[in-house]
Order: C-alpha cells, then structure tokens, then sequence
DNA sequence: ATGCCCGATGCCAAAATGGCATCACCTGGA
DNA sequence: TCCAGGTGATGCCATTTTGGCATCGGGCAT
C-alpha cells in the first residue's frame, strides 16, 4: 500500500543513522539513502542534517517524520477496522494507565475481554506521568486510565470516578475510625511510601505531598505494589493512595480508606480516556465498554463501602 | 512521496469508474486497475465490487479510501507546514459558515489576511446545514462559524458570539421600539424571506421557524442577500436574523434588531471552530486569530448599540 | 596519525509500473 | 432479441524505479 520511504525515514529517525536503519530493514544502506534523497529533492529541503556520526532531523524532517508514522499508524488501524468487519476482531490496543487502575480495574476489564476475543492484543505503558503526559499529548494511546486533565484536548472522557487519594490501612489502626485526615496527623504512625511517588499524582500535586512527607515517618519505601499490599495488611504501615487499588479489600473490610483533607490531593478524580479519532473502533470500543462497566463497578463499590462510616 | 495507488483508489472512487479515473489521472487504465488488484491481493480482500457498468466500494473499500484521502490531505498539510518553515505562509484553509458570517466577519478577517499574506488561499464553503453537518462530521473543514453545535467533537469551539435570532427592520418601524419580539406579533406586518431559510438555523430550529412562517406575510422572498438587505432599509418588511450579518448597519443607526421570544431561536450562538488536529497549522493559526479578532469586534458592536434600548 | 564508521555514488541486475491491444462481460436501447 | 457501447481483466512489451555491491571521501575517536 505505502511506499517504502515511509518505512524508512520512520527507521531512519530512531536510529539517526541510514546504515542501521537500512540494517533492521534488511536491505541495503545505498536504497535507504537514495529514497531519502529523492524525498529531499523531491520536497526541496533537506530532511536530515549529516552529522559526522549519522544524521539528525531537521524541522521539516521533523513534520515529515511525525506525517510518515502517522500514516503507518492509520494504515495499521486501518488493517485492523477491515479484518473486523469479518467479525475478527484482533489488533492491539494501547493503554497508559495510573499503577491504582493496574491492581483491579485494568486487569478484570483485560480478563473479561481477552476470553471473548483472544485475538485482541493489549499494551499497556507503564511509565512516568511525565512520560504519559508527552505520550498523551502526542496521541499514542487510543486509551488511557488517568487523573483527569482537561487539557489532553485529543481524548474524550467517557467516565470517571471520584477517588480522592487518602489513607489506606488495617481496619483496627488507631486511626482506621476517622472520617478524614492531615498529612501531619498520620506522621506520628509509620508510613510505607512507594518508591516512585510521583507515579501516583500530577506534577502539582507531587511538591505538596512530597514536602509534607519528607516529615513522615517511612518505614517501608518500596516500588513493588504487591509488597505494599502485604506490608499494609500485616499492620506495617499506613499507605496513600485512590481506593481504586484497593477495592476487593475495602469491600471485605480487610483494610479501610479515609480521605485526606488536602485540598488539592482530594481534588483529583480519574478518568477514562479515549482517544477521539479512534474511539469507533471495534477493538477500542470493546475495551471502553469493559473498562467502563469496572468504573462503574468501582464506583458503587466505593459508595457501598464507603472510605469510613 | 505516496505511493500511486493512493491517488488511484481516491479517483476511482470519486468516479465509480476506472476507466474514467485514469482518464482523469492522465494513465492507462489498465494501470490503474492492476494497481488496485495489488492492493486487494496484498490486503486479502476486495476493495471495490465489480457491477455492470463500474465499481462500487466495499465496506473494506470505503476503510481504504477513506485512509487514502486522510493520508494525502495530511501530507498536503505538511507540506504547507514545511514550507511555513521559511517564513512562506501558504496553502489553503477551508472555512465553513453561515450566511452571516459571510457578510461581515469572514470578509473583514479575510481581507486583512491578504494583505499580508498573499499566498495564502481560502475555500469558503457555502452549503446546505446538512451538508455542513456531514462536512463537519467528516473533518473536512479546518475552521468553522457555525451556530454552536457540541457534537462537532473533532472541533473545539475558540470563540463564541451570543447571537440571538431577531427581527431585523428599519429604525421608523412601528415595531422597532420594542425590547422583543414574538413571530406572531410579526404577522401583521410584511416580512422578508430568505428563499432558504434553512441556511439559517439547526435543523431542529428550522421546524418552528417554518411552521410559524407559514402563517406570515411575506411580500419578498429572495436568495440574494444583498437584495434583502436593501429591500428591508426600503422599509418593504421585516427581516429574520442574527444580528451579525448586519452589524455596520445596527452600528450607524441604519437598521435595528429585536429578539424574538421564541425560546428556541433565541437560544442559539454563533461559535468559531477549529479542527482540533490542525490548529497549530500556521496558516489555521492566522485565519483564527483574524476571526477572533471580528469576533470580539462583533461582541463589542453588539454591546454598544443592542438590540434595543 | 590511524582505523572506523558514516553517507554518497557509479554500475548493474531485478522488480515494478505503465502502455497497448485484446478479451469477456454486462447493460441499455433499438 | 440482438447489437452497440461501455466496463474491468489480462498478456506482452518498453520504461521506470528500486535494490545490491563495491567504492569513494570525510568526519570522529582512540
């Protein structure tokens, strides 16, 4: 369908070097040169900068490079509409998500569906927010689970969920029976931290929680979510996070969530993404449907079980 | 760039006819078709079906075809950007609009662009609503006024203009005192039509509008807007309009505009829309600003000589 | 200074594309 | 009913494009 040349310069920008690029492609460095070449006469700008050591964007490759994995990308989707209008419905759907909607709502909504249809595939990023911002901001997942920022003016919001962060612990803490809490009220108890704290919260919010908890008494800093999760429950420590990870317990009372009074950190709700262009696709639209009716299953779980009575 | 067969498929199915695709593209039809044998081999299904007398798109086709369109439209787009890139601001910006935009605003923002920007070409779409609607829906368009609709969701809305529907008559009228209007309250009086009323409203609004129209005496009923617009300063009958076609003349006293009560009417806003994957666009960026600015323009005219005192 | 890796290029083979003539088929009108 | 004029498909050949190999000249790091 696609001339060659796209698959090109989309090697050739990774690599920044025509020789390993026309490597990884199987063919010879002289065919991947002489496309680009052509291109370049063709549009008459260069496209790559010669560098002594490889070659390197310039603006207009830039735009060039962003329309050819567009392209590629939309030829995929593309492939995959087609196929699934023979009731095959396979291809890959990429998913950026906050680790909350790891624990629970992500895998019951990826189990639900990968019975059904084992030939649909998952991605699933798992990365900085940081990270998830610049991979939102330029359109990469067709789904994502995520505190809700308006700005990703790309992706709709088809559900969310209120999930203030607060405090997780066992039911009989001294402070299990509270209906709410400060930051400086748990810092007399020992606290587990995950070892990436910035993974939980927007860049806003980070500085304040972070501040308020370099006070806190740490006693388990960790990046293994299941440890945490053990570590909470022997008593170890009180946890901050949504309630989102932690519905199945809170439900079965075996720990208990009391929300922070911060403002800001009790602001935050998640929300479901979906990527505006891509939503009428049959494999997207069968992981929103699944991951919706999980939202709303959290959602009546948390007014059932409600953070502390 | 592209490979051919992407400019094939589009003809073809812009023909429902190879033959007469490659006659338009200047090639052996023969070409043409074994281009489009390949791509149905290589994809494993066929793209088009063979009828007497032509081809007709499979739903697989219409997949295909609609992918080839959006590629070469966005590899145009990208041109145009790269070659913004040396300060040369070219290309070309679709706009869709009511009629009252084209009167005042879209012209004023138009003319101070060409001024400065020369190679700077716009296609003014003037179509049936529906047709704007299917436009819209299509993301054909890059920028937009139309009356606000929130199910353009490809399209963000960066201005708005409260532009209530009213009578629009000359300022000796009997009824040009009044602070608002009902339509019954206009049946006494002639008034002037425009020969598509539907050009005016939302599908939704035009039910009402023409139901009450119906029992109104209308002593001219036009298409050309420049002859209404004379007609109702020769004081022949009353006008129905937003305000912002006829901004100048309410400005200088020449012409008033009364609401109407009739709740649906008076409820719609004029709104300024961009394509959402566009708007960094150079050229995009240009033409909104300009719009912006006669928005605000607009906004500020209608404050100081409202509708009635 | 000396390898080492880079992109560019000349030469040739291989593959893809296009043009022309022709076939088989369908359709609409005498 | 049959014929005329249209359609897409296909075989054959010329042209164009693409790729592979060897080689050149030039940066860069040791």
């Amino acid at each position: 369908m696609h001339a060659v040349v796209l698959r090109y310069i989309d090697q050739v920008a990774r690599f920044g070097s025509i020789r390993r690029a026309a490597e990884t492609l199987n063919i010879a460095s002289s065919a991947v040169n002489r496309q680009i070449l052509k291109l370049e006469a063709a549009i008459g700008t260069p496209l790559f900068e010669r560098v002594g050591n490889g070659v390197r964007p310039t603006p207009a490759g830039e735009y060039v490079i962003r329309h050819a994995r567009d392209t590629l990308a939309d030829w995929q989707r593309t492939r995959t509409n087609i196929s699934a209008l023979s009731g095959n419905i396979h291809g890959e759907v990429r998913v950026g998500t906050i680790p909350s909607a790891m624990i629970s709502i992500l895998p019951k909504a990826l189990d639900s569906l990968a019975q059904a249809h084992p030939n649909l595939k998952f991605r699933v990023l798992d990365m900085a927010p940081s990270d998830h911002a610049e991979e939102m901001r330029a359109g990469r997942p067709d789904v994502a689970v995520l505190f809700i920022d308006r700005r990703y003016r790309d992706y709709e919001i088809v559900a969310q969920l209120g999930a203030k962060v607060g405090v997780i612990m066992r039911p009989d803490h001294p402070l299990a029976k509270r209906s709410q809490l400060t930051l400086t009220e748990c810092s007399s108890y020992p606290v587990t931290m995950l070892d990436d704290p910035w993974l939980l919260f927007e860049s806003t919010l980070q500085n304040e929680f972070i501040r308020s908890g370099a006070e806190l008494n740490t006693v388990l800093r960790t990046n293994s979510m299941t440890l945490m999760k053990q570590a909470i429950s022997s008593g170890m420590g009180l946890g901050f996070f949504t309630p989102v990870g932690f519905l199945d317990e809170i439900r079965t009372g075996q720990l208990v969530h009391v929300p922070l009074t911060e403002h800001d950190l009790a602001a935050t709700d998640i929300g479901l993404f979906v990527h505006r262009g891509r939503a009428r696709s049959p494999s997207v639209q069968l992981l929103v449907r699944a991951l919706s009716d999980e939202f709303v299953r959290a959602a009546s779980d948390l007014r059932n079980a409600p953070t502390k009575a």
